[in-house]
DNA sequence: GAGTAAAGTGAGCGAATGCTCGCCTTCTAC
DNA sequence: GTAGAAGGCGAGCATTCGCTCACTTTACTC
């Protein structure tokens, strides 16, 4: 139904050209944080950029494609800072190990906070769920695998019904106390939620072996 | 800042201007779950209503003042169906209570739940963080007061860092539950949540006593 | 059934927005 | 130095949308 979009209309050259991209992507971002959605029209977001409408549309096909940019480029930062973290972990034992993830899922939202309220609260429209998807895939991808690889006696829809918690533990946990700034030490916090993680691994894995036995 | 806006504008006397305003919010919710929250313009909900632009004037000041009726229903209804559950729960032990509580959040928002996505995931603007917000307002209520007469011993601090957790475990869990509808079974996920919340809790206290002996 | 208030109508105004296009400027290659 | 491509410009077009207002219809009162 949906014909074809392309986020690029124009692909950059030169760097002129890039440097112009960014400005327009940070000046989204900005106006996003500052203005809020409905306030981000591409006429002001290209004033802020002090770039002319006519530069923009060379680069983004319409105004969701660069909205998109904008969480896309969220994404890619999260990403970036939470990778070398994960590494990091699977040399460490099951309870540091998920301290560790959650500390760093925390600290890579924390990074982009201002950025990442004003996609949570003030709305962007169809495309919202797409930023929790994809951030949500990335923490799912690595959380099934580790799970995969400590539980192998567990069956294919426990392993799911485990991850699906998980991650939302993982993730939706830390996204919620960075848009809300609860009045909960950091390192509490962090620790009450690993120790959430664990408590259901234990009961589910618990579970499953008194059905096999 | 923001200037006194009327929700209402004429507060409706007649039966025929009551059922009026039924319609229009019934129209603006099922456009919003249809065709999303760009597409929701006035003059498309007054003709999905079958109704005047004008007449829509008539009892809202402004478009958001109509959305906000949406999700001013939205949690009128939630609640409605929410407080006799909790009411009943209080004669439970505590984990019958406990797994009572979450399975009512989660069948008061699976009552819902197509208007539940569309304004989660398609995105009314600044408003939508007022959805959430008006809902955990409900729940925090309720579990504050639990806790607290269950837990005389905590300090105050301890008792907002536990219900915080616990309302994000008992509210967000099961919202994102309906949202997502991922593969697993609802007992089962109803009982992942509730241990979850009693580990918590259990652990919490655990913590609180350490500390002061 | 006359008078009055409430409810409802819908063509259309003013403003804003997304986006275009003809034109100019800068860069690159030779 | 120059041709041609890439990048940039911005006035303005087409459209849409929120909202109004002069008017009609319906309901209530006596």
């Amino acid at each position: 139904m949906s014909s074809v979009r392309p986020n690029r209309r124009r692909e950059p050259q030169q760097d002129r050209s890039r440097r112009t991209v960014e400005r327009i992507v940070d000046a989204a971002a900005r106006v996003l944080e500052r203005d809020g959605y409905r306030a981000a029209s591409t006429n002001r977001i290209a004033a802020e950029a002090g770039v002319s409408p006519g530069s923009l549309y060379q680069y983004f096909g319409d105004r969701d494609a660069l909205l998109e940019a904008v969480t896309a480029r969220f994404v890619a930062r999260f990403e970036e800072q939470l990778v070398p973290a994960l590494r990091r972990a699977v040399r460490e034992d099951q309870v540091a190990a998920t301290t560790s993830v959650i500390d760093a899922v925390l600290a890579a939202l924390e990074q982009q906070a201002p950025l990442l309220r004003a996609l949570v609260a003030r709305i962007p429209p169809e495309r919202q769920a797409e930023l929790t998807r994809a951030i949500r895939e990335r923490v799912t991808d690595y959380v099934f695998g580790t799970l995969a690889r400590q539980h192998v006696e567990l069956s294919p829809d426990a392993l799911d019904r485990l991850t699906w918690v998980v991650v939302e533990l993982a993730q939706s946990l830390p996204l919620r106390y960075v848009v809300d700034a609860p009045p909960i030490p950091r390192e509490a916090f962090v620790a009450d939620v690993a120790r959430l993680v664990l408590a259901h691994v234990a009961g589910v894995v618990a579970d499953e072996g008194a059905i096999a036995s």
